[in-house]
DNA sequence: ATGTATCAATGAATTACATTCATAGTTTGG
DNA sequence: CCAAACTATGAATGTAATTCATTGATACAT
């Protein structure tokens, strides 16, 4: 059967012309070469090349075999290249999962310098999952899942990435505004914009309005934070955000934050991964690099 | 090293969906293939797959051999098809020299049901040698020399494909058409047409006016047999051409020919080849037509 | 739960194969 | 015509692939 080695010495012998100098340059004994070379003529019943004197002449099926030497060689050592780079870490596809709407702000600060340190390292963000998060990182869907809530799972390991507070977003102008705390009946009036997601996934819901049965007056959903802001600033209602978010947009649009109930609504957000990946370099570090954003934001 | 069957074992286990069927597939034990992946992903310091349970689910860098596995295997089972052609001679390239200009004619008709036959079979023709015809067919220039020339030499066998008579054709109201032969002298007043080549190897010059030291009026040379023959009839000169060429034309064009010399001058044209490539199916093949086409013309 | 069939991994034994060694035959160029 | 360079070949060797026999898992049915 034709094998690689095959293509590699005729590649070779091509190249340098003899067969002793092939033989050499592939770290092989001029008889291992011959050898070879004769035991694959007799499989394919062919010649390869025909010896005229000192000077071989390349037969048809000689030079197509040559053709496909050149054409499938490179590929090989570019596969193995490839393989070095998965095996080190240097090269992968970082399937990123997302539980945690508000944090994909985050996310973007600390995906952008990571993309410039591994330009062999692609990204990608899901954010819909059949068995929930979890299950996406046990089936191997995603690599990393972003999530306020860490499951202690054999197999799995979590890392606490960040705090923040989630708080209420209204207008400058909004009676609320004025207001040092909130309480969930003084949303009951409200209009309230969340992402589209079920309530719950949105801790304003589960863990304020619901446990004091209350419900604002309507619900809206938006689906990027920018509108949402917009929409608040405009007085169309108001939507709870982590505060560090709100930070970066009070200045462009008239906004003002309160916090949720009088102990405020703290959140923990957690890296979950699998166990067997810790090792990996660039997920290593993407962790690092999380960590240290962190760091700068506070 | 990454090599052609582990390539084919990716592949095979991807069709089957598991290691056991890919080895079947493969008439490989399980225990082998077991073996050999172990073997490759230790080499390659990475994971093809993942086992979860029975079910595989595959790395990136797995995946990424996938793709090579079928983008490259196909091309050694055609590369070994292809030598399967060569080797039974169902595919090839049938390189032909001409030293015979005439014959090219005969050389069409021969060529068209040959081509028929072998769709895989391509064919060159060649009519100018550095070192001559004989020269490219040992340098492996050519495969197939129509020359009248042959000769005895050992690795090359010549074989006689047909004989002609060469011919003065002339005009039908030429004064010359009335002749039942005629001698070198008749053409000292006369216009000769031929194919441009070296007068040594043109027959009319070499074995019938330069034996006479005879030269004819004006010598003018045309590539191309339909051109020459429009010239003659059109009696802007006379040429010499195989008689059964003639025939062919004489219906549309008002010609005559005209025996050079008493006895004529008499061609044998043969085919030469190396012996090495008399068992070559598709050459053997062409001797057989080219003969066949002959017994057909006359 | 429990048993059974299927699938995969493993180590040791075996076999097949590639490679080397030693040598002899060719070709080339001085 | 000889020496150097190149190639072919058979036998010996060593390595790597394959098989065998076995065990450990998993999925599925009862």
């Amino acid at each position: 059967m034709l094998e690689r080695h095959h293509l590699a010495i005729i590649r070779e012998v091509s190249r340098q012309g003899t067969l002793t100098e092939a033989a050499n340059f592939l770290c092989l004994t001029q008889s291992a070469l011959s050898h070879a070379i004769k035991k694959l003529e007799q499989s394919i019943e062919t010649q390869i090349w025909i010896k005229e004197g000192r000077t071989l002449s390349w037969t048809q099926a000689g030079k197509s075999l040559l053709e496909l030497a050149e054409r499938i060689l490179p590929q090989f050592e570019y596969a193995e290249e490839l393989m070095q780079q998965y095996a080190t870490g240097h090269r992968g596809n970082l399937r990123i999962g997302m539980e945690c709407h508000p944090c994909y702000q985050w996310l973007l600060k600390t995906v952008s310098p990571f993309l410039d340190k591994w330009p062999n390292v692609d990204i990608d963000v899901k954010q819909k999952f059949q068995f929930g998060g979890i299950g996406a990182l046990l089936s191997y869907d995603i690599d990393l899942l972003i999530t306020p809530d860490p499951i202690l799972q054999k197999g799995l390991h979590f890392t606490p990435v960040f705090d923040y507070e989630l708080v209420l977003v209204v207008n400058n102008k909004h009676h609320l505004a004025r207001e040092k705390t909130i309480e969930p009946e003084q949303l009951i009036t409200e209009t309230l914009i969340t992402y589209p997601v079920t309530t719950e996934r949105l801790d304003i819901f589960s863990q304020f309005l619901l446990p004091k049965n209350c419900m604002p007056h309507k619900h809206k959903t938006i689906e990027t934070t920018d509108i949402m802001l917009q929409m608040v600033s405009a007085g169309r209602g108001v939507t709870a955000l982590p505060s560090w978010l709100i930070d970066e947009y009070v200045e462009r649009l008239s906004l003002s934050y309160v916090k949720l109930g009088r102990k405020g609504i703290h959140k923990h957000i957690y890296i979950g991964m699998r166990e067997t990946d810790i090792a990996i370099d660039y997920i290593h570090d993407f962790m690092k690099q999380a960590k240290m954003k962190v760091l700068l934001n506070e």
